[in-house]
DNA sequence: GTCTATACTGGGATAGAC
DNA sequence: GTCTATCCCAGTATAGAC
């Protein structure tokens, strides 16, 4: 009679997998890949660094499983931007899920603006793979919209490049406006406000509402 | 009689910390502070590693160095951005001098971008010092300016935040840009295109032209 | 699966000849 | 002022006991 084989992986396995990829994802923020230590991310992760390499084999293995958990979140934030809605509802949704995910996520943010920064080395593939087609579709969908005369003349590549920045800036220079701010961190309100002033300026362009 | 001192730094010494500044922004640039190595700069700067100890003792006095060099750029910036303007035209000249200087000066955005995201270690204390008096300030003109009915009711701070983020996301992220509007690097017209967006998008909120 | 000890490498910094 | 050789530490990764 045969063992049985471990066919899914163990408890305990998938349990510090996650330990370790959300103490990975703090200190990449911080860092970036080249200057984060395994041994930061392991003190980080309350356990022996011997363990970050049983788990995940190299530090850029486990970097690259952080990036491509970013990624599925990334786009799956994006996932009721479509024809079916009016330009107005699919720009205000798309929106606010970004800031919140500032909000929530700000570590991702970070870590994606650093990749990006530094040139995408680990990420150019998959930025032309993933995110191209997935903008171009956007821009399709917008232009349509344009030629329905539901929305004015605008150019949709550079419309997304400023609402990713404009969302994005809320994780990525928090500590910066906290200080202009003069508060220890940015609270449910200034989030509100951004997404507010953001909508009114996107609205404005775009001739909405 | 007495052998005349050096009271001027050196010839060769004021040519050597330029190009050592020079190279240091674009690695600075490319790989964050702590990821750097004094090995790779000095390769960029054509000379032995050796030489950048002699002229600057430390990575970190460097760095510093070129922060510095960063910071005095970016307040000579906003010189004109004054009281004695009226909104449209100072608001339009910030936003076309920081395009521009996106353009012309990508090094130093992202460097100044990935010390912030880093949560500012070596930049804090400028922070405090310099640019929060700066945007104290000017945010003191547009409230006087929206009192004298010369403008629209905005949120000072969080407009600066956003022009901020909208012109230097054409510095920072260039790349996944090029990516998305499939060319090598970004041209002169793109440039003009976003500064035209932005400028749109600011004077529609502020309720201008 | 966990952990200590350690091998090996790369990088910051310096000594000292030129 | 320049440069080679080198010191030394920090960091990745692994061996091997438990």
């Amino acid at each position: 009679m045969l063992v049985e084989p471990t066919k899914k992986r163990s408890r305990i396995r998938e349990k510090n997998e996650e330990v370790i990829l959300k103490a990975a994802e703090i200190i990449f923020a911080q860092r970036g890949f080249g200057a984060a230590t395994t041994h930061e991310i392991a003190q980080a992760a309350k356990m022996p660094k011997a363990n970050l390499h049983y788990y995940f084999n190299t530090k850029e293995a486990l970097y690259v499983h952080v990036l491509e958990n970013i990624l599925e979140t990334w786009l799956s934030a994006a996932h009721d931007f479509d024809e079916n809605h009016d330009p107005a509802s699919a720009l205000e949704n798309y929106i606010r899920t970004k800031i919140e995910l500032s909000r929530t996520n700000p570590y991702a943010s970070k870590i994606f603006a650093k990749e990006i920064i530094s040139g995408a080395p680990y990420l150019e593939t998959h930025l032309r793979k993933v995110i191209n087609p997935w903008i171009n579709a956007k821009a399709k969908i917008i232009n349509d919209w344009i030629e329905q005369g539901k929305m004015a003349q605008v150019d949709a590549r550079h419309l997304f490049f400023l609402i990713w920045s404009m969302t994005q800036t809320y994780a990525d220079f928090s500590i910066q406006m906290s200080i202009v701010l003069d508060k220890n961190k940015l609270d449910k309100t200034d989030y509100e406000t951004a997404a507010n002033l953001i909508i009114k300026m996107v609205f404005a362009v775009c001739g909405l509402k």
